[in-house]
DNA sequence: ATGAAAGCGCTAACAC
DNA sequence: GTGTTAGCGCTTTCAT
């Protein structure tokens, strides 16, 4: 069954420049004048026009337009997964600040692999994106290598990076791993363990953590690699592992906040006292980390920040301005809650 | 600071087929033919033309395509907010589905505005997508007429309706709100409330309980009207207000798991029994809804399965097959847990 | 199996 | 203030 209504509509070609332009008496420049610079074309005709144009129906084709001009309007963003809050709240402020001015946004999903990182690049680059998001600050030679020769403004995110391809925004994820370490041995914890992905960031916040651990005279750490995108249900499973597997353990630090709230929810199940018998601790603060008792001791980062930011920089370039700061370092801050 | 690397990038044109061709000593129809009909090349012009694409590093413009072919192989979707974690799921499941194809995935975002929306469906229209992906059944009348006119494939979503534009998938809300309202009356709950946010969806499973409700002799349930978008913290507090509110309450329904998990645990810490002072029921069946105490009874949908069948529908329409079923109702099912 | 010509709908120069 | 000309890089159709 195909449309039931319109029978019509399939053969009609769409409205043209041309249309409009021959409606309303004037020459197409005119009515591509009227949409883009409205200022210079007489208020008459601009009316005219402008009254042609809604009667008609008219709506530009935005691709003979970015093939002509140059520029589509349009922005690229690469996210290991949309289903991982963090990864959607970032996609969120891209969206809504690019769609301030008027920019869409193309979506691209790799699940955490970097060919498909790879494939995604040169789709975009084909699209002739005006910009490109990425995830992470870790790209395959050959996407680097496409990214370098089309001269697109790159943003990357979500970590730091000594080389980055262009511009970059995020926080340092080993930094945030060695404070949430630091914290920890602070407060008193010796045997601890990490629960987080094999992905970079996961990995640099378990080398923080290790890190600091060692510097205090900690001993080594105990590393649950869990797959990544790991939620409510991996948590209660790892805490029970790991309990089994080293019941001396002191302190668990998770790699998000979703898996140490699952943790603390198998804890108040099952009468485990936190943080006198294990503490808990997570990462990203989301809403979950204060809701959950005891309310989870977490690192906080800004995942909504670094979308906007990051279409801040993009649509300073496409401004032609300068980005004052090209590599922005939004932060993190361990928050002292109650589960450590 | 401009790119701080690669100082030749900006002014280099880049590569066209026009050049692959002349390096291969062929037209640039014959490197045409390579990527998009390979088999209608003889395989030795094939492989040298195949070599110099990749030597030169050669991505095809799709822009210049789609104005060609008239097919942008891209497709549109608009949802309320990619934060939300049900449309997320939708996202996720046609964004995956439209790759293995080569399509790729426009995304906006409403905040619930229709107005948003209607500027949406205008601005992706002009962007020429092959396909459009809405959420809900309920849209300008403006919206409908650029889509009939523009005569493009839609898929709406999320809910049922007797006269959907083109093509539908997703569940009736009037009806599952309906079977919650019978199934908390058959349980023996006859004082209740319904919170929920005043969209469409939300407004349905309202009115769909309340007519349940009054059909089984039941009172008039309460309506608590939230911001679309309330979560964990909407939950604890609202569940504190309704009980203030009307002490004699007996069952609350939550227009999703969320909000339903913070009630649940806002119960929980303050020691009001579950199901036994007020039971809960949920919406959505989230991960959430079956790691709290005591497990939500929920409504349980597909969210993944409609974006998935959403792309499905289009890809059988862009291959000009006719659509078995236009409309396809993925249906619902109550999921009987602890809660209520 | 390969190529030539025409045109998709628009914007960027440059006229007037 | 308005129009003319010449592409943007590709696919389509028709020829060879």
């Amino acid at each position: 069954m195909t449309r039931k209504t319109d029978p019509a509509a399939a053969p009609t070609r769409a409205i043209t420049k041309e249309d409009v332009a021959r409606a309303a008496g004037v020459s197409h420049i005119t009515v591509s004048r009227v949409i883009n610079t409205p200022e210079k074309v007489s208020p008459a005709t601009r009316e005219r026009v402008e009254s042609f144009i809604s009667s008609m129906g008219y709506i530009p084709n935005m691709l003979a337009g970015g093939l002509a001009s140059r520029r589509t309007r349009i922005v690229a963003a690469i996210v290991p997964t949309i289903s991982h809050s963090i990864f959607a709240e970032t996609v969120r402020g891209l969206s809504e600040q690019l769609s301030l001015q008027g920019y869409q946004l193309l979506l691209g999903q790799t699940n955490y692999s970097e060919d498909a990182e790879t494939g995604l690049v040169e789709a975009f680059i084909g699209r002739r994106v005006d910009g490109l998001v990425l995830t992470g600050v870790q790209h395959s030679a050959r996407t680097r290598q496409r990214l370098k020769a089309a001269g697109i403004p790159v943003v990357e995110t979500w970590d730091m990076s000594p080389q980055p391809i262009d511009m970059l925004v995020g926080f340092d994820n080993h930094a945030a791993g060695q404070a949430m370490g630091e914290y920890l041995v602070r407060k008193g914890y010796r045997r601890m363990a990490f629960v987080g992905g094999d992905d970079p960031r996961g990995l640099a916040r378990f080398a923080g953590m290790r890190e600091a651990l060692l510097a205090q005279g900690a001993p080594e750490p105990v590393h649950l690699v869990v797959p990544v995108g790991s939620f409510l249900q991996a948590g209660r499973e790892t805490i029970c592992r790991l309990l089994a597997l080293q019941p001396d353990i002191e302190a668990a630090f998770f790699s998000n906040d979703v898996m140490a709230a699952g943790a603390a929810l198998e804890c108040a199940r099952r009468g485990i006292a936190v943080p006198k018998r294990i503490a808990l601790a997570g990462f990203a603060n989301l809403e979950i980390a204060t809701e959950v008792l005891p309310a989870l001791t977490t690192v906080q980062i800004s995942a909504h920040q670094i979308g906007v930011t990051a279409a801040e920089m993009l649509l300073t370039r496409f401004d032609s301005q300068p980005v004052a700061q090209a590599v922005c370092d939004l932060g993190y801050s361990i928050l002292e809650r109650d589960s450590a």
